[in-house]
DNA sequence: TAGTGGTCTAGACCACTAA
DNA sequence: TAGTGGTCTAGACCACTAC
């Protein structure tokens, strides 16, 4: 966070968020921002296209950066955000079971989807199963596959607090992208078994393949929702 | 299309989708790009990191750029495409059922989707509704409701073919970003009438506002699609 | 140590907007 | 015409990877 880019962009980002610079308003010209932080015009520029990409503001040719409607009061479910990050933003009531935590060579399924040889009979795989709980119901199924070899020091404790934390904090690994994949489907047996589903006949799944910093596959994760519980915000440029 | 990054980024992805370049490989180096464009740096670096930022490579530093698994059998309902793109690349047997067309005064419920203040008497939308027919089953059902006075000449064989070709083709409007939110529904008398719901309970709701380059909201639409019907796509970057 | 990508600079010229 | 953002350049130094 020293990057005088990120800089740039973590102050603006603060000063939409306290309505210095209001919605519809214009952000300071490049000039006066390069001026402003002793930097030059491509560094301002970055800081710039980030918040451009983030749905923050729109560069308008010849007038200068509006400011867009707020993002506020969205589900950041989009991008890479976790159920702690979540709950924390909530501020609801939820609670995490950890129903499983096994490590063990995956099935044929499991090593297709993290794209491991069907005749490696070496990589372990690291199994965490959660039910997530939400104003006393359990709403979603949370079903977690990882490379064992890359991840240590897995715990019941750590499972129920935040993976994310674990993997990030202490171990520092880097998480960089993901591939997401949202469907709707037939309950399953264990989604009964596992969730509060009422009457509810359907199920929303979201499919994550999430990669680290050097491009290699690491986890793969189900997300299974009861559908009142579900909802998804995106925002997204269209690139000609 | 004659900017040097665009050439280079619709050169390499080219590259990447006739396998020159395949999965896991490495692109040429920077240096080398620079070298082969007779450009700078900076500029080879704007092409690759649209590469990555659309998810066809990863850049690893002290290595190269990675090419990752291929996208191409995804639906690309991420980002932004009209259902006609969508149909093109599907192939399958599709057809567009215009159910209506009117211009008039919204709803109060329009007014609010689309930033009209409450007492406006005077701006027009126009609505238009459309059931999406695939492999003989009304399955997807899709309402839009334009700022009339952006759109001109929208007529009920425009509505059939493709309202975004006109609009950006035609009328020359630049659409640039969209903020989409996805939820899961009981069906509503509309949906009953106007789809082949089978045995549905349940329907997936995609709400769209549509801006233009000026950053002006101008069309707010409603995609509602029979559960087995719904896939949705998506690639995401941890921003850290 | 050589090669890679990440950041930053100080300029330049262009296209567009608004007065 | 003055001010804005869009593109491009030719360098520089740094951090990381691999040998």
């Amino acid at each position: 966070m020293q990057n005088k880019y990120l800089v740039i962009y973590q102050d603006l980002l603060e000063q939409i968020e306290d309505d210095i610079h209001p919605v519809d308003s214009y952000l300071p010209s490049e000039n006066e921002l390069k001026a402003q932080y002793q930097t030059s015009r491509e560094t301002v520029r970055k800081a710039l296209t980030l918040l451009s990409q983030n749905g923050y503001i729109q560069k308008v040719r010849g007038k200068g950066s509006v400011v867009l409607p707020q993002n506020k009061f969205d589900f950041p479910v989009s991008g890479l955000v976790s159920f702690k990050e979540l709950r924390d933003k909530l501020g609801e009531d939820n609670k995490t079971h950890v129903l499983a935590l096994e490590t063990r060579l995956p099935s044929r399924h499991i090593k297709k989807q993290l794209l491991i040889d069907d005749d490696d009979m070496s990589t372990l795989v690291t199994k965490v199963i959660r039910a997530r709980e939400i104003n006393g119901e359990k709403v979603i199924l949370d079903k977690d596959y990882f490379l064992a070899e890359k991840i240590s020091g897995l715990t019941a404790q750590v499972a129920q607090d935040s993976i994310y934390q674990h993997l990030e904090g202490t171990l520092g690994l880097s998480i960089s992208f993901a591939k997401k994949e949202i469907t709707v489907e037939d309950p399953t047996e264990e989604d009964r078994d596992s969730l509060d589903l009422d009457g509810f006949h359907n199920i929303v799944v979201i499919k994550n393949y999430v990669y680290l910093d050097n491009a290699t596959l690491f986890q793969y994760t189900e997300s299974r929702h009861r559908p009142d519980r579900f909802r998804f915000v995106d925002f997204a440029r269209r690139h000609h």
